[in-house]
DNA sequence: TCTGGGGTCCTAGGACCC
DNA sequence: TCTGGGGTCCTAGGACCC
């Protein structure tokens, strides 16, 4: 049997660990630069605010107060998921992080009897140890686990649901709806219900040859995991990533060229840290810029261009090809909204192809890049930058309504009065 | 004034090889 | 009348996830 655990509105609950006064009320938390909502307590979902939607929608409910919102606040989710990824662990080692707020645990060899209480003991101990309270689900492939998970929120009183026989898989594959399920998205759930295909045991019930043709054999695993058959393997330690991105939405649009090639050399920087965090050197480079998409008074222009590297790991190298590839698709008519740099074609760092004319500029390198690391990891997130980066953080993120953060900095640490 | 960020996998089609 | 058989690699686009 596999369990999925995961946090209930996690980084809502997060912001309450912190700030007990906000229990019963409705709170949401936004994207970068303010932009979207992307997390909501269940008052904030019951007042009808949508996931997704633009922050000016819900601007006067913030205002007056009726919903209290939260800038995205990274450094505090990502510090209390760890914290809580932790206290999985304590019951069974097996454990695949599957995002920042939940995760799957085997749980082959246990007793099914015991199973119950120890979800039951599970949150428990999260809710003592973290303050956040979870769901979990119990189920004998990951795809019905998931369902367990959501049947547990939307219907247990305490949290836990089992789904451990036939009888118990077909009454919770009849009420879950086929737009709910793990794996099936927004195409091919209207597809589907164009087909008849309302429920996820209706899904069940379609012939192979049907959904390997309409959904490929991604939508063939699927159906095996819902009729009880296990296909998705747990993954312990997660694979490298085969790209790495970073991209910013600006908080006005510009046209300023100097603006740009800063914030790209920013973008390009920190991808080449989260490079070398995984060890991995990158053969591609990706820049890519575009216009508002919302206006439609100005006319859009979306552009990239990928510059070929020699399999490289160093930032400087990265800010150079990146400032190349943004002169060749920058256009001086055009005011930018967002704008990013992507890095593929990844290969481990140790063993990466030399070029033929290798200069060494690399091994040079090298060290620079790791004091670099060693510093920005000692003293603070981006303490060091590159003069390209430029000095005054243009491109610096909007968010007004930021929480502190109480469990990485230490003149952000919670204080209490006796 | 105002609309996020970061990933993965699969398939079809084109280009190429013998 | 009529044009083989068997592959690989790469990329763009579409689907999905959080």
């Amino acid at each position: 049997m596999y369990a999925l655990v995961d946090g209930n509105n996690f980084y809502a609950s997060c912001e309450r660990v912190f700030n007990p006064a906000l229990r019963t009320q409705p709170i949401v938390v936004l994207s970068n630069n303010d932009g979207i909502i992307i997390a909501r307590s269940n008052e904030a979902k019951a007042m009808g605010i949508k996931m997704g939607i633009p922050a000016f929608e819900i601007k006067h409910l913030i205002k007056s107060q009726k919903v209290i919102a939260f800038s995205s606040n990274y450094a505090l989710y990502g510090d209390m998921s760890q914290r809580m990824m932790q206290i999985f662990g304590d019951f069974t080692p097996d454990v695949e992080i599957y995002s920042i707020d939940e995760a799957f645990l085997d749980f082959k060899g246990f007793e099914l009897t015991k199973l119950r209480q120890m979800g039951l003991n599970l949150r428990k101990k999260v809710d003592k140890y973290i303050g956040i309270p979870v769901s979990v689900g119990f189920g004998p492939t990951k795809t019905l686990a998931k369902i367990a998970n959501r049947i547990a929120k939307k219907h247990m009183k305490d949290g836990v649901a089992l789904i451990d026989t036939a009888y118990k898989i077909e009454k919770a594959l009849k009420m879950t709806a086929i737009e709910d399920v793990w794996g099936i998205g927004r195409q091919h759930s209207r597809f589907l219900q164009k087909n008849q295909v309302k429920t996820a045991w209706d899904f069940t019930q379609l012939p192979q040859d049907f959904i390997r043709k309409n959904m490929s054999v991604t939508g063939l695993r699927t159906q095996m995991e819902l009729q009880g058959i296990a296909c998705i393997p747990m993954e312990y330690v997660p694979p490298a990533k085969k790209a790495i991105r970073t991209a910013r939405t600006f908080a006005q649009a510009t046209d300023d060229y100097e603006y740009l090639a800063e914030s790209i050399a920013g973008f390009a920087a920190t991808c080449g840290q989260k490079l070398r965090e995984q060890k991995s050197a990158a053969n591609l480079l990706t820049v890519f810029v575009r216009t508002n998409k919302f206006d439609h008074n100005k006319p859009y222009y979306a552009n990239s261009f990928t510059i070929q590297l020699p399999a490289t790991d160093s930032s400087i190298v990265l800010i150079k090809a990146a400032k190349e590839a943004l002169k060749i698709i920058f256009r001086p008519q055009h005011h930018y909204k967002k704008a990013g740099v992507l890095l593929s074609g990844l290969v481990p760092a140790q063993n990466r192809q030399l070029n033929l004319f290798e200069t060494g500029t690399d091994v040079k390198h090298k060290k620079v890049m790791q004091t670099l690391d060693l510093l920005n990891k000692k003293h603070g997130y981006r303490l060091m930058k590159f003069a390209a980066e430029g000095r005054f953080g243009a491109w610096q993120l909007q968010q007004t309504y930021r929480s502190k953060r109480y469990t990485t900095r230490w003149d952000e640490l919670i204080q209490i009065k006796l």
